[in-house]
DNA sequence: GAGCCGTGTCACGGTCCTGTAACACTGGAC
DNA sequence: GTCCAGTGTTACAGGACCGTGACACGGCTC
């Protein structure tokens, strides 16, 4: 998650709130600094300020549109104007959404997840394969190792998801958000024991120790 | 890969993103260019603008629709409103799926790929024979184990459909829309008495035990 | 009209799943 | 070593989910 904001008040209440919501935050004061920080690592999504300084974000985001290896990029535009005419420039640069300052916190994050959700984190119907299990959602069924695995709906869900990314570690909230779907009101210690559940069910094939934990965080999915 | 769109902005915009998406691409910037257009060559896809000048967008669908030629071509609409009544509106004048703006180029090709994924190869007359069973479209008979099996039309249609799907798993909703046709309006309930009528049948000749339930997310005909 | 067949819906009961609380345990800070 | 937050484990009540039988309705034949 990259945000991409001068006025320093505004960008530390986007990365808090951002972090609290367990991304991982990188901050630039401008489009330049942005840059320099896009050559390294590629983010997830771009918070990104209209108003820059010396270089309008609108025009920030067609560059980072017309360039191959930022073209993807998820773009979410921040900005005081509330004018018709500005939302329509900003939606011609490519953005996925907008933002109107003020926002609330709240908003923002739920903004993001549906644009992350609208594109990437869809779970497909291809046949997933790691470290010796097989997940097949067309037809439903995982198999460790050729025998044949059985699991409750939610345990697949849930194997689905944290097979999809593995290596990532996600907390508790995130995989309620994922695995439930993010309307749900449930004990975070709910995870856990679906995770216990998911171990046992792996351990009839002697794969229980691809679900990591990873204390005072989460939980991630092993490769091999 | 045609793109009906009259904002130059936007037009271009999906355009050099489709194009860097390995698709083949034509612009429009109105209905009647359009028509001319598919006067020539008939395209796989067209992403149409909901609102066109002179003719509206879902006019120009409709038409497309009412013609054997341009009939089975797959619609995306790009619409600015965001109201669930647009939406239904969009989807009845036979769109096989709709964007929003603000939307990214990545959302655009996925949701392109999903329609083009989509189009499922339909029922054949082919005659289908798994695990004792055959079943032959154009006599509609069924045999299981060289015994005559007698089914009602529904059990006919959903037995087809699933012999046809073997191994793969079909929600109520899916079974509704591939057994009784896409906009019906029945409980979901409905699929379970049906399949039970099915199962019954089958047992006739032992062969019940081919449709499987999966709980949590519904039937399965399984191989030999 | 009566009778039959195919169909959609409902209600009941059993089974399995699931969320939660309570308790046991672990790892790390000090 | 002690202590504590974080996690593993277990048990259980409630509920979701599905199979099943019954019933009403409409179309059809006679």
């Amino acid at each position: 998650m990259l945000v991409v904001e001068d006025e320093p008040a505004i960008r530390e209440l986007i990365a808090v709130n951002l972090r609290h919501a367990g991304y991982a935050v990188a901050c630039a004061h401008s489009a330049e600094e942005a840059e320099t920080i896009l050559n390294g690592a590629l983010p997830d999504l771009v918070v990104l300020d209209w108003m820059l300084p010396g270089q309008a974000g609108d025009a920030f985001a067609r560059k980072l549109r017309s360039q191959p290896r930022t073209r993807d990029l998820s773009i979410i535009f921040v900005t005081a104007r509330v004018e018709e005419r500005d939302k329509l420039v900003g939606l011609e640069s490519g953005a996925d959404d907008y933002l109107t300052k003020p926002f609330s916190p709240k908003e923002l994050t739920a903004r993001i997840k549906a644009v992350l959700r609208r594109r990437a984190p869809q779970l497909t119907d291809d046949v997933v394969r790691i470290g010796g299990l097989e997940l097949n959602p067309a037809t439903r069924r995982v198999t460790g190792d050729r025998k044949p695995l059985d699991l409750g709906p939610t345990e697949f869900r849930m194997l689905h998801f944290l097979m999809s990314h593995p290596e990532r570690v996600y907390n508790r909230t995130q995989l309620l958000d994922e695995v439930w779907g993010d309307h749900v009101f449930l004990e975070e210690r709910t995870v856990d024991v679906h995770i216990r559940r998911l171990r046992m069910a792996l351990s009839a094939t002697g794969h229980d120790e691809l679900i990591e934990t990873v204390r005072g965080t989460g939980y991630r999915f092993r490769r091999g």
